[in-house]
DNA sequence: GTGGTCTAGACCACG
DNA sequence: GTGGTCTAGACCACA
């Protein structure tokens, strides 16, 4: 398993197992992790990223006991069967809408146009 | 003063004296504080939003030690005199970076459209 | 750790966050902290000079906004990696320059001869 | 009178009245303020310092409460007739004391060759 | 175990 | 009136 799948960002100010839970979610909803796909294993994620394993687990378990996840002996995670799959368009949205209101809110306070901030947002899409 | 300039949210992951470092440095980088202005006093903000007033000195002091604040002695606080004076569309941009970053992030491991992220984020713009 | 490597006066005008902090920059500058060292927890340092924890957390944060410590998760504060080595001669001869200023011109106001200073900080160095 | 005899530097650590009272004592104790001079008037100083009038009495207040001053109706403040006239090099050098041992104390955690600290304060004192 | 945040309240220093 | 410092203690988050 490519234990690669995850982005962490040691120094930042959202706690490891929280980047990594919502990575998991948000890659599940947008259907780059299909129900039954095996997960790289807390080892691996751990020692690719050089973090405590207790961390990687941390964020496992919190995606087994939020559904995302499941459990099956002697193989591992995998994305739960039931979990949804790749959820419509409305639904993920739903997942981004933190994210969209905040840089909305900061936007505004720096006094940007809108204009500048979309076109930001396409550039980066696109780079 | 008007201590309703800054916007509180007690529950969020951020712990309230960044919400306010956050908002004062990219108020100031907009113009909607300009350089030499009072600002409210830590106890006005603290009565207002129902804060210790440590938390907000302490909001207040970083910004001070980052050049955003001077304390006039036995005024208070004011917005420095050297602060970035509505820097420019690239340099108020550059704090948005991170959120905007963020943001895109998050539409890719969601699998998004682009269109539909612009969209929404022109829709929470105008609401 | 040894938390006895910073010498606290609490009778002191300067507040005693300032003065862990100024010993904490020109120990690394003079490298009795080598980068990766780790430093004394926030507690054991609290502990033994009798101080409340909250002072020596400040402290430690402040010098880790200017970038002379690192946060090591679950492991606590250590030199950053990147802070100056043993800066030369010249750098930290330019953290002296306050204290050396002010001598001198106290020096000057009480009309002392040039000698007699040198002598007493000879006197005071070998003492 | 000439309100220039004073240095101020209003974003110190130290407070203004207390720089004032400082520069106060070392000067009538080197002589270069002698007893019975004439000093400039709070309004002068506090006008060419720009800083505020009751800093500058405070300073007055509690200069003379030392003895260092005396207040002459009519006149204004002058420096007190038993003030220690010129004190001896020995009495003059204790009024110094703290300030060497500050910047002894500094330069052995900067672990600075001494040769350099003698060095520097020669070439401040000349310069 | 580590550091971080916040509170309530006291007291000080400055103007 | 202004901000600054410190305390005692609670609670949280992370590893």
């Amino acid at each position: 398993m490519d234990a690669s799948i995850f982005t962490i960002q040691p120094n930042a100010a959202e706690p490891i197992y929280r980047q990594l839970l919502g990575q998991l979610g948000r890659m599940i909803a947008g259907g780059q992790l299909a129900p039954g796909e095996r997960l790289p294993s807390v080892r691996e994620v751990a020692g690719h990223h050089a973090i405590n394993p207790m961390t990687v687990s941390r964020a496992y378990g919190l995606a087994e006991s939020e559904g995302l996840l499941e459990r099956r002996r002697g193989v591992g995670m995998v994305v739960a069967t039931q979990a949804a799959p790749a959820a419509g368009d409305q639904a993920r949205m739903a997942l981004l809408e933190p994210a969209a209101r905040e840089l909305v809110r900061q936007a505004r306070e720096l006094e940007l146009p809108i204009e500048s901030v979309l076109k930001r947002i396409t550039s980066l899409w696109e780079g």
